[in-house]
DNA sequence: CGCTGCGTTGACTTTTGTCAAGATTGGTGG
DNA sequence: CCACCAATCTTGACAAAAGTCAACGCAGCG
């Protein structure tokens, strides 16, 4: 039985050349020349095998990173040795900004799946930037992008509630899925169990117990790592607390 | 009975002109002119009340701020009327970031004490930029810095010990006030419990009752909001977990 | 000098982590 | 094509940690 999920449309839209432009120049206006500018910058479709490790904590900045295909994880090690996950990273998002502050990166970037990755040499980007202002404005947008995507981590991480944290950490892939353009209904995790807990910051079977109770509840359907939202507007309700203990998925707070 | 935290250093570095500089300029050549340039662009020392807020979910993007004097927390409040707290912000470091991504702001930005900020107003600073490249540079830097703290923050907050969370916490100030040129071994916290509670993720006697344990080990002297520390090594220690039970300070685990 | 807001501490409850045992899944090689 | 293996996921029982409720102490302020 093979992947079901239907890639047609997604894959088109992940062709390098629309990646490129889809996320660096979305709404300013940047002329072909400009483009064809920026597309021989870019180094394209390096691949990566599952596993494989982009950057390590201590490499010098290179590039930014973009998969144009399969997803990331970016971790760093504890002194315990515990691996803390500090974000996954869909196709056409951009990563690797952790270097940015120091000029070295602090954390390792891990190929969740299989990866084809275009990588944006730093340097040149910031020398086109600076004579070619809707490039520098949406440079800083998409950095700001990222860091949004780090206050909605700590967002999720501040909430005391695993099941909380669960409901919105489903949402926000639910989301972002839908901005890229793939399913946010009906997809299948790129990461373990294991990895959404240390994202979470909750033990795995914490994680595994969430995912069941949101099943049982007929908020969503799971099989293994394959993930179907059945009723978005209980996933919300599970995400603001609205726990209530039931088990029917419409039954609202009995309360109010 | 005054504060008698000694300032005369801190207070001289603080002067706007040189915070400007200090922040944005610091490894980079930056000349006099370009300097003066600069100065002329930022907005001086706006004065803020304890408990006023700088701007608001909503509020479009206007600036970047820094806080020469007092300090701010960055917070979004949930569904559930829950505040939760994002950031502290202490003297000299960039926040207001928040808006980058989207054009507006997400979060509210608070002063825990009065303060004065210079604002820094986006528009006039990324046109300047894309003319001076040392200063995009440092722009780029200044802004991968706040990341950096982020990360730190989520880092924190995917520890499921609130012992070390609390200890990686004040080793954090430590760190950070040390890098602004105050005691980072005596200082006054700006934040009340309840906000280093929403900042954590915890419940804020379980803050309390940190505090006091790390005191009983001897690690730190806690009165109220005034804090020394008095064993870094064993601050480390139980940062990474190293707990062990036991109630004094210079023990090590008796294991290993 | 008595408020009032914060911080501390204790007793108890709830949630989550831990340990351990199965169940599934997916991949590999016979 | 099937069987087996390893990795991953689920579930249960129990222990430990943190949250909640509540009372008290303390300091700064009017």
């Amino acid at each position: 039985m093979r992947d079901p999920i239907p890639l047609d449309l997604a894959r088109l839209r992940r062709s390098c050349s629309e990646c490129a432009l889809g996320f660096l120049c979305l709404p300013a206006g940047v002329d072909a020349e400009d483009m064809a500018r920026l597309d021989a910058v870019v180094r394209k479709r390096r691949p990566l095998a599952r596993g494989g490790t982009l950057y390590r904590p201590g490499d010098a900045l290179r590039s930014l990173y973009v998969a144009s295909e399969g997803s990331f994880k970016t971790v760093v090690v504890s002194a315990e040795g515990e691996e803390h996950v500090l974000g996954f990273h869909l196709p056409g998002e951009l990563f690797g900004l952790d270097a940015v502050g120091s000029g070295q990166h602090r954390c390792q970037a891990i190929a969740l799946t299989d990866a084809l990755v275009c990588e944006l040499p730093f340097a040149r980007l910031t020398e086109i930037a600076a004579d070619l202002p809707s490039l520098q404005q949406q440079l800083l947008r998409v950095i700001g992008q990222s860091a949004d995507r780090d206050h909605d981590h700590v967002d999720v991480l501040t909430r005391r509630q695993a099941g909380e944290r669960i409901a919105l950490f489903l949402q926000g892939l639910r989301e972002r899925l839908t901005r890229i353009g793939r399913h946010g209904d009906e997809f299948q995790l790129p990461m373990s169990r294991d990895e959404i807990a240390r994202y979470l910051g909750l033990a795995l079977e914490t994680v595994s117990r969430g995912f069941s109770r949101l099943q049982d509840d007929g908020v969503i359907e799971v099989h293994g790592r394959r993930v179907r939202i059945l009723d978005p507007e209980a996933l919300r309700r599970a995400a603001s607390g609205g726990d209530c203990q039931g088990s029917s998925a419409t039954r609202a707070c009995d309360r109010a």
